[in-house]
DNA sequence: GGTCAGTGTTTTACAGGTAAAACACCTGTT
DNA sequence: AACAGGTGTTTTACCTGTAAAACACTGACC
């Protein structure tokens, strides 16, 4: 009960009496504020979201000793894994990121010589951005740390559980993606 | 298959083809580069990344009717919540940021009169920052609308698999901050 | 009683994202 | 051939977050 045995615990007391997560805690408190409502979505997403942040900051670790942030791994990433040239819209959509940031990320990763870019020869509009040698072998070579990062990170959970969360996740994700992403087809 | 069915999917072939999320078809396409990788944990991961993402830009039409952006409405949550006045540092362990964030936020969130501060009598380096009436009826505004868009994007989820998910990310997050918090203990 | 390490909060400088406008170019129409 | 509207990309202005330093203060120790 010392405040510090967690960093988010020092006085929100409920997260740390019932061995729970902390987002539990915060449900708790939420309920005990206004019982009337089904507090049930937040279990859910508030740890979706919870996990997403401590994923996010623990993964940083293997890309920043590259000196790469995470969305310029995914761009590169992108290149690399598709096999072929892509142009700063194709990897905005395929990254989930805004064209504007694809172009900031594009000077960026041109200027360290991890990509080349060149002009359409038909349609003078549109660029053509592959890796260069030097990017390709960042990326493998990050790629596997990567990765092993990510298992270790998940090394609490068992194989059962593995592939069931993985596939309620991929349940979840289809919805999503219909729902928030097609509305505009 | 064409090229406007999904936003993600312009060229990204192999993300229509088996009715799979977009990051089967982003682990389909590493397999094929890599294929002497364990792609096992991209299947979660990139998932709850993915998720996040998606839940986020949904969760903020409610709040942007308010004018709040999510972690302003995180901070608000906090303090109504836990039923009491709370300092600075303590709302950004709560909220999960940092400290100058939550600075920044406060002179935001206390310029439109939605909460209060005054110094501790006993220690003058410390604030105590509290909901004003206004701040209060905010949040239980826009609670129940939050909740419900909430339900709503989850609804693709019926009954037994809603409570797997959430148990099944409960234990993650438990390994998770255990893991990623706790070593500075 | 003064100093010094430590703690709570804010400031500074800066990196990175976004929305909206601007630009450059293509294409179908008249 | 000129133009209008659409598309691919970049620019602009701005906002928010962060890390590191600065600031303000406490409390314990000598």
């Amino acid at each position: 009960m010392t405040a510090t045995d967690r960093p988010s615990a020092t006085q929100g007391d409920a997260t740390e009496v019932a061995g729970g997560d902390t987002v539990a805690g915060v449900v708790r408190q939420w309920r005990a504020v206004h019982p009337d409502l089904d507090t049930g979505p937040m279990e859910i997403i508030g740890r979706i979201t919870r996990c997403a942040a401590l994923l996010q900051q623990a993964e940083d670790a293997p890309l920043r000793r590259a000196g790469l942030s995470r969305p310029e791994f995914d761009l590169l990433g992108a290149l690399r894994r598709t096999g072929h040239e892509l142009t700063p819209g194709e990897l905005a959509r395929e990254t989930f990121s805004s064209g504007a940031a694809v172009t900031k990320r594009l000077k960026q990763l041109s200027g360290r010589g991890l990509v080349d870019r060149r002009g359409d020869t038909r349609d003078r509009r549109v660029a053509h951005v592959r890796l260069t040698d030097a990017g390709r072998d960042l990326v493998d070579g990050i790629l596997p740390e990567q990765l092993a990062y990510e298992a270790a990170a998940l090394s609490g959970l068992r194989s059962p559980e593995r592939e069931d969360l993985a596939a309620l996740l991929g349940g979840l994700l289809v919805q999503l993606e219909g729902r928030l992403s097609a509305p505009r087809a």
